[in-house]
DNA sequence: TGTACATCAGTGAACGCGCGTTCACTGATGTAC
DNA sequence: TGTACATCAGTGAACGCGCGTTCACTGATGTAC
């Protein structure tokens, strides 16, 4: 299953290394088998291949070890809907073309890892104070979304621009209902995404000022 | 904090009362620490004032005890729901009220205890297969809020009552999405309750043929 | 060039904990004769 | 009415497990003289 390969400590200055290996491994526990309690400082250390003390070197304790690699899930996730609509952009795609590939990307991203998806946004472990001025990662996942939608009424409907942060925010949490409760029921009526593709247009068509039938 | 007090077996047919002390216990604890893995069977013996092992002499597992408890607490909230939909309809409110009444009733129930809330939304339990034609207690949350709209078009906008069913989705995963993301959004934001309500007005109000101005 | 020493990256063993579950039991209450 | 016995409701001790964390250590690599 993992290697069980002898690791060779680190060379002088790259300690670094091990923490980014931590935090990868992490990633991964999150991804497979993200039930918050597989996510153990002893797990991750079994997935590197290090022994459990060696964490301490990297992260302060548990805690700290997984809100950092939580914060990285959001911001990938953050990543990952600006790329869409850039690449939608660059393609040469209208704004409703956009914003339903931001929305795709978001679904892909909660679909393909479900596990990782419903982990990331049902631990309580608060994120960490940091400079109190600085953005919290959660925070440009909420960016992503208002930034979408205030682009999108820029192009289509100017003077409904000022609601931007309430659709931001309505899109958001709507979705996001969708995905986990959709998860959540029973299996029988399959949580299909076909279902899950309807659901979003047809909230998108009620949120958005739709543009003209393509 | 919990009574040390001796408990007396119970009488020879009222072994089932155990049971109920079981099932109540959990639910108290799944309001009160509601972290999934505060939620253990010895947790629940411990609460109730019994050994461990008594858990089995009523339960099959660990499983069972806990989806038990939480099929209960899904009928809990369906009825609430459904009482504040008749009471108020019982005072005389009009559609909007009382759809009003039932979108209040929910967030309460999803405020007042938000660590019941967040688990019965976010364990994976799949609840055990009853007998197939049965609805799974989820279901009938989700029946809630279809009926709720239904009822709301019927009186409203009847031409548009084929959309029930997708609507109620909508509203039913929409509100969820806000109160799962709002509580999970940094604190400086303040999940007050007050911004919950603009928001759900404003969902429903974009949701939801609107009536007369009141 | 050689050597003592500091530092760095990491380890192995042990701690105490709470967990789910199994096992053989106890003691009260009802039933059969 | 008395007594042997079955049944019921529940217990105490023990199991093996994985966890987070602490502790004193090891062995390689760089630095000072």
């Amino acid at each position: 299953m993992k290697s069980q390969v002898k690791r060779a400590p680190n060379a002088r200055g790259e300690g670094d290394r091990l923490r980014q290996e931590i935090l990868d491994a992490a990633t991964r526990i999150l991804e497979e088998t993200g039930r918050e309690d597989a996510l153990s400082l002893r797990g991750v250390a079994r997935e590197v291949g290090i022994s459990a003390p060696s964490v301490y070197l990297h992260f302060k304790d548990k805690a700290e070890l997984v809100s950092t690699a939580l914060d990285a899930a959001y911001s990938a996730l953050a990543e990952v809907m600006s790329e869409a609509g850039e690449t939608a952009a660059a393609a040469g795609a209208g704004p409703w073309e956009r914003m339903r590939a931001i929305v795709t990307a978001y679904r892909r991203f909660a679909i393909d890892k479900p596990r990782r998806y419903r982990l990331m946004f049902s631990l309580e472990y608060e994120p960490k104070r940091r400079t109190s001025t600085d953005e919290p990662p959660i925070g440009t996942v909420l960016r992503a979304w208002t930034d979408a939608v205030d682009a999108y009424l820029a192009e289509t409907a100017p003077d409904r621009r000022a609601e931007a942060q309430a659709v931001g925010i309505h899109l958001w949490t709507a979705l996001h209902g969708q995905l986990v409760l959709w998860h959540t029921l029973p299996g029988q009526h399959a949580p299909s995404e076909s279902i899950l593709i309807e659901l979003e247009q047809s909230l998108l068509q009620r949120l958005l000022p739709v543009p003209d039938p393509q």
